[in-house]
RNA sequence: CGGGGCGUAGUAUAUCGGUAGUAUAUAUGUUUUGGGAACAUAAGGGCCGGGUUCGAUUCCCGGCGCCCCGACCA
């Protein structure tokens, strides 16, 4: 893509309504426009990482036995009423809106229900489970304080999958993998190396969760980590009895900050219940699914990126979820040939697919390269003058810094 | 929801109870051209409503919005 037909212009400012690094970056990079407090629109950039994190996550899941779908954002009310969470008493952070005929609908918050209601009209049998449907949609929650950029918005788009399964140890044995699933992910966005497995609580859902903790000193959480065994306990259920549980020694943990990247629990029948969503076994009996949960919000996961690998000058994104594979900078010359080397650098790329953002504006080039930092491509190509006269073309790394000359006939 | 802070140009900021200034971004021109160029010119602003006052962007009240701390976070 050429630079100039990108509208966004980074800005040198930080805005003035953010503090938190990650906001503050995606915004002066364009990644990312406020909308209001704990709203974004994602910019034609950030929606480039975003479709990258997604198909990543997409990949880990169809591994795991995923199948992809879509639920509806707008909900039934009745269908709420059956596990007692229509009530605002109950749930105080729904959305809801009114039908022109005077219905009331909620705008989906979580997908618990959804699933289980449609699953009920396909699951008859234990010859019909297991299932893992899931899908990406936006979710909206009506929080009393969005805070930390976009780590904590009332509208953000999630990946939530759901397990149902005929007995305790079908479950448990996905919620295994599913933990190995999501480790996968983290490391393929680049935060495997502080991000940990955490025991939380399971609110009201369940006695536990586990919770993907990213070691971070902005995060809101606290967490107690062992680093050693690469686990940790969240401060919520951090006491003597548990430790003990998971064979874990007080003095081997340290108190951390850390953002919760992914959440995942156990739900038994506490859905399959009330929602009346049985099976019947290879007995004849009807018994209630087991039902686990696993959601990661994409765009928390964009931020804490953007938290954890950003430098002084701007983001670091890692390959896999650049918004490009090379940033091509071409310095403005006189001389017509550095814009023919870097017309025909650009073609190359592409037509070896590499994804490529050709900064082909007429403007000076401290501004070029300051906008690049700010960007984050791993990889910055420069074509100047200079080079081109040597023959040359300019690699540089934007985590390392580190430059190397490649000859522009052997870059073809 | 409790507490604190703040609303001035696209963005970031300053001043002042009496013509609202600067930077940057934008447009035009000249000179520049490897780390956010210089000069000139142009265009662009007081969140909304009420009150006090000869006069309010400034002071007061209300609303709305934003940020931070706490509570909450299925």
């Amino acid at each position: 893509m050429r630079q100039s037909q990108l509208f966004t212009k980074t800005r040198k400012e930080s805005p003035k309504d953010e503090v938190a690094k990650n906001a503050d970056l995606l915004i002066r990079a364009g990644y990312i426009h406020k909308e209001m407090a704990g709203v974004y629109s994602i910019l034609p950039l950030g929606l480039r990482v975003m479709n990258k994190i997604e198909e990543i996550i997409r990949e880990e899941m169809n591994d795991l036995g995923g199948i992809e779908m879509k639920t509806s954002v707008l909900q039934n009310k009745e269908i709420w009423e059956k596990t007692n969470r229509w009530d605002d008493e109950v749930v105080d952070n729904w959305f809801k809106t009114k039908l022109k005929n005077g219905g009331e609908v909620g705008l989906s918050f979580t997908n618990e229900e959804a699933y289980s209601n449609i699953l009920k009209q396909y699951v008859n049998s234990y010859k019909d489970l297991p299932v893992y449907p899931y899908d990406f949609k936006s979710i909206f929650r009506n929080e009393t304080r969005s805070k930390s950029g976009i780590l904590r918005g009332r509208e953000f788009y999630w990946k939530a999958l759901y397990s149902f399964s005929r007995t305790q140890e079908e479950h448990d044995d996905f919620y295994e993998k599913s933990k190995i699933a999501y480790k996968n992910i983290f490391n393929r966005v680049g935060i495997g190396e502080s991000t940990f497995i955490t025991f939380a609580s399971g609110g009201t859902f369940s006695k536990y969760s586990h919770e993907f903790q990213t070691i971070t000193s902005s995060g809101e959480d606290i967490i107690y980590l062992d680093k050693k065994k690469g686990i940790a306990i969240n401060k919520e259920v951090y006491i003597d009895e548990i430790i003990e549980e998971l064979g874990l020694k007080k003095a081997d943990l340290v108190e951390e900050k850390a953002i919760e990247v992914g959440n995942i629990f156990p739900l038994g029948t506490k859905f399959s219940e009330p929602m009346n969503l049985l099976f019947t076994d290879d007995k004849g009996e009807k018994k209630p699914v087991i039902m686990g949960s696993y959601g990661i919000g994409l765009g928390r996961l964009m931020g804490t990126v953007v938290e954890v690998l950003s430098d002084e000058k701007g983001i670091v994104w890692p390959e896999t979820i650049a918004p490009f594979g090379a940033h091509l900078l071409e310095i403005p010359s006189k001389d017509s040939n550095v814009k023919k080397v870097a017309e025909e650098a650009y073609e190359t790329l592409k037509n070896s697919g590499i994804e490529v953002l050709y900064d082909d504006r007429d403007i000076r080039a401290g501004e070029k390269f300051a906008d690049a930092d700010l960007i984050g491509i791993p990889r910055q190509i420069i074509v100047s003058e200079r080079g081109v006269n040597a023959g040359t073309l300019e690699m540089k790394d934007r985590k390392t810094g580190e430059t190397s000359v490649t000859h522009i006939e052997d870059f073809k």
